[in-house]
DNA sequence: CGAAGATCATAGGACGTCCAACTATCGGAT
DNA sequence: ATCCGATAGTTGGACGTCCTATGATCTTCG
C-alpha cells in the first residue's frame, strides 16, 4: 500500500537537520511545535470519527458538554466561548449547526438584551450522553499512552498552557 | 477586561467532573485529549503570529522547509503529502498558494506524467530563510516550557505517534 | 497485449478557526 | 441626563483539513 523503506519518524529527522544547519538551541523546541501538531491532527481525526455516526464534531461536543455540566443546561455564548477558548464567531458556528440539528436553543437572557442564552434540549442531552459513553469507551479509556505518560502529557501541557496564559 | 475570580484550569475541572460522573478510568484520557487539542490552538497562534508579516501559515511553511532540505529544491507533490502526513487536497491547496505568491513552482515530472514536481524559487527560500530565523528566536527557542519537559513532551508524543501509526 | 487495479493530482463541498467590521445594548463618567 | 467606551453576537471572508468523486497515467497480470 504505502512504502516498505522503513518509515523513519520525519520529526526526529527534521531535529537531526535543524541541527546540522546550526539551530541546536532552537531544535528541541521545533521537535515540541511540530509533534504537537502532529498528534493533534492524530487524536482529532480518532474522535471525529467516533462523533461522525452521531452528526456532531468534537467543537460541538464540547459545547453540549459544557451545558451539560451547567446547573440550568444553559450558558449564554460569551461564557461558552471563554470557557472553550475559542473566538466568539466560533460559538456562533457551533450552536447554528446544533441548533438547526435541534440540540440546542437559542432563548433571550431575561435582563441582559444583548446576551443570547443557549440552553440544551431533550435531543441535544441524549447524543450527549450516547457520544460520551463511546469516546470514554473507544477513546479516552484508551488514548494511545500508558497511564504514566498520560498524566505527565497532562501535566507538561498545563505548564505550557498557564505559561501562555490560558489560566493562571 | 475579563474575570478576576482566579480563573482555574477548565481541564483539570474537567477531569474532576468526570471522575465524579462515574468515569475515572476515562478522566486521564479525556484530559490528555483536550490539552492536546488547546495547547495545539496555542502553539499554532503563536507561530502564525510570526509568520503573518512574511505572509505564509505554518503549513506553507513546512511545504517550503521540506523543499529547502530536498536535494534538488524539488519534490513530488505525493512526496510532500506523505512526509507531512496531510491529504492530497491539503497539498494542492498549500501549493496553489505559494506558487500564486512565486515562492514555489509546478514542473512536469520527465518521466511520469501523472506526477507534478514542487520546485522552490529564489524568492520562497528567502522567505523560508527568514521564517525560520524568526520562529528560532520567538518560537522554537523559547516553547514555553522547560528543556526538560520540552523533551519530555518530543518523546510522549513520539510513542503516540507510532502507537497510532505515525511511522513506527 | 490488453484489461483491471493502483497512483497522482485536482475540483467541489463541509467544517472549524480566526480576523475585521458592524449593530445593539449596557453602564459608568461627566 | 447624556455621551462614549465596553460588551454581546452576527456576518463575511480567508485558510487549512478532510472526504468523495473524477480524469490521467502507470503497472501488473492473466
Amino acid at each position: 500500500m504505502t512504502r516498505r523503506e522503513l518509515p523513519l519518524d520525519p520529526i526526529r529527522e527534521a531535529e537531526r537537520l535543524w541541527t546540522e544547519h546550526g539551530w541546536p538551541d532552537s531544535a528541541p523546541g521545533m521537535a515540541a511545535v511540530t509533534s504537537l501538531m502532529r498528534a493533534h491532527q492524530l487524536v482529532l481525526s480518532r474522535v471525529e470519527a467516533v462523533l461522525r455516526p452521531l452528526d456532531v464534531t468534537f467543537a460541538r461536543y464540547e459545547v453540549l458538554m459544557l451545558l451539560v455540566f451547567s446547573r440550568r443546561g444553559t450558558l449564554p455564548m460569551s461564557r461558552i466561548g471563554t470557557r472553550l477558548q475559542v473566538h466568539q464567531t466560533s460559538v456562533t458556528n457551533a450552536v447554528d449547526r446544533l441548533e438547526r440539528a435541534g440540540l440546542v436553543r437559542r432563548v433571550p437572557h431575561p435582563s441582559d438584551r444583548r446576551t443570547t442564552l443557549i440552553e440544551i434540549t431533550r435531543a441535544g442531552r441524549e447524543v450527549a450522553d450516547t457520544a460520551t459513553q463511546r469516546l470514554n469507551e473507544t477513546v479516552f479509556a484508551n488514548p494511545g499512552l500508558t497511564r504514566r505518560d498520560t498524566t505527565t502529557l497532562v501535566d507538561i501541557l498545563a505548564r505550557l498552557r498557564r505559561q501562555a496564559g490560558d489560566f493562571g
